[in-house]
DNA sequence: TCGAAAACTTGTAGCGCTACAAAAATTTTG
DNA sequence: CAAAATTTTTGTAGCGCTACAAGTTTTCGA
């Protein structure tokens, strides 16, 4: 009674187990990793005891015996966005379906994103999936000289590695033709230019070429430097306002930025989407529960994390940034 | 000018950078792993040339040969949450305060963590953060016999490690005191059975005690498996209504939810906070973006997440859980 | 029942790095 | 300026696991 169970906390390895088991080290590294090279009778029994002795083969021995790991790295630039929940879902699903495991690591700025690649690297993770954004200058470098797989969501022909998008020029004009179609003339647009903006940049080309083929001005373009809450929708309304007090339509660049402008429009007594049609974009829990519900165009972001985990797999043939599926998402709003 | 550059991605090792720098192996990894053990003519040399190179180290190697490493592993239920998103900040912000990396892991069910949790194990990380829930069974002994550092954020005396978080029965008991305290005699309660309810099964017993206390009944109280989005907001606001007509006030388990009634209050002519008060919980963006204002409780949650690393280093005294700061958000609607 | 083919199991030889102790270089002291 | 004290640098010996090729056992057809 006076023997300490597990006085040492010394780890327990594949010998331990194989011991235990009667059998070699190689069988039970074969029941983990190639788990159809072992007969199924003596599989069972390994993993029986691996599980009562609480083994866990130790990922770190294996990666460096097998230069290669099972492991693939992701790097959020936020955690905030529901996009980017959608996005990290697509990816755990794909990699999970492919026998890997996913890791996340959360960067807030480009400096913290090139420790975090580091951290990766260093764990020689067997494929690195990034966010498009503003990047530090030896990330792309750094990438490429560890020879790893990456790819880059959101990211265009210009990706680091490959890039992942869905086309967000042709979601700009498809909803800027949606709106000049309902016959709205005088549409403003959001442009953000900081933070995440630049995986954006398609949307006010998109939205003056279809402006301009309309025979409509493109002038009512309000640029900010970040957009996040209802409050900037509200900011955003006043002075577009301020700039055209018939607006009749409003593009916004999320769709929390436009339920904060259509609550603005409901103080003010602007009817939605009679006065003005309200348009966000993203596809965001809250534009479904706003009344009127909002007009958004939808990302399937967990399409662009599945084709990210089939691109760093070479799942995917040609070159050349992978297109992913969006959709027109009409509703109340506009 | 046939040479090609980099034809064999075969990685680089410490001895390279050792050859390149005329200094051996030891030196190499000193800089890195102790560079205050390196004369800093040395180290700046070794780094230079480390840095040109591209030399990363492997991490799986300096774990396997150190038998620990310098990651912290967190597991989250989901990201949707902005609890979570300033918990995670926490973890992070203070594990590299401690020359820690953090990587994150997103679980949806029981399952997916028990696997989290052992690619986790498999990394040899030094130590665990986990969220309370619902875990799977085999979890605990998992960990125990790992014999890592494990910590249960929103846990508490019966947490898998060490429990970190606020006192929810406090916090409940202050909210439900002001209500009172406004005058509100027909408080309805809504307790939330599934997913991350179990973080919050203290609210009840306080909202009851302070009820009795005061002399109320405390007998409006909805029981749902589940509550997310501003639709679920609605749906209680109506059933509470149906029960109790005269209801002067409402404690929701989130903003989000709160939000949502608060909404249908305004749907239905209620005046918030003149008719009936809207008690959010959780301090969400949205309740700040709302109006009027939802009065709600402020978990800090950045301080559970800095707690959980304090205690994973080691740097918290005691036993038991460790308590952090929460706080009453007074605002417009209650 | 026997031999060949197929299926399964097992040594061997590192993977790249770090703890540790010992050696070398440098600085300080008498 | 030599000896002692201190700071820097360097071999050695694995960490736990897996690729691979070489056994060993089982299965199967004749």
């Amino acid at each position: 009674m006076s023997d300490t169970p597990s006085i040492s906390p010394k780890s327990l390895t594949m010998q331990d187990v194989a011991d235990a088991a009667g059998v070699s080290p190689m069988t039970v590294s074969n029941c983990f990793r190639y788990p159809e090279r072992v007969r199924e009778k003596t599989r069972m029994a390994v993993m029986k005891i691996a599980a009562d002795l609480g083994y866990v083969p130790n990922l770190s021995a294996g990666t460096l015996a097998a230069g290669s790991s099972r492991v693939i790295g992701a790097v959020l630039p936020s955690m905030r966005n529901s996009s980017f929940y959608n996005y990290n879902s697509g990816l755990r699903q794909a990699a999970a379906a492919r026998g890997l495991e996913l890791i996340t690591m959360i960067a807030e700025t480009p400096e913290e994103e090139l420790s975090a690649v580091q951290t990766l690297l260093g764990l020689r993770v067997a494929g690195v999936a990034l966010v498009a954004g503003p990047h530090e200058p030896g990330l792309s470098q750094l990438l490429a000289l560890a020879g790893v797989p990456v790819v880059e969501s959101w990211a265009g022909e210009d990706a680091i590695g490959r890039g992942v998008c869905y086309d967000v020029g042709a979601a700009s004009r498809a909803l800027t033709r949606h709106l000049i179609a309902q016959g709205r003339r005088r549409i403003g647009f959001v442009e953000v230019t900081g933070g995440g903006g630049q995986r954006y940049a398609m949307r006010l080309p998109a939205f003056r070429q279809e402006m301009f083929a309309a025979g409509l001005s493109d002038s009512l373009v309000l640029t900010v430097r970040a957009a996040d809450g209802f409050a900037s929708g509200a900011t955003i309304l006043d002075s577009f306002l301020a700039l055209e007090p018939n607006l009749d339509a409003i593009l916004c660049p999320t769709d929390v930025v436009a339920a904060g402008a259509l609550f603005e429009c409901q103080r003010r007594g602007l009817a939605v989407p009679g006065d003005i049609a309200v348009a966000g974009w993203g596809d965001y829990d809250i534009g479904r529960q706003v009344s009127p519900m909002l007009t958004t165009v939808r990302p399937f972001s967990d399409e662009i994390g599945k084709g990210a985990i089939e691109v760093l797999t070479g799942d995917h043939e040609g070159s050349g940034a992978v297109a992913t599926p969006f959709a027109l998402q009409l509703r109340e709003s506009a």
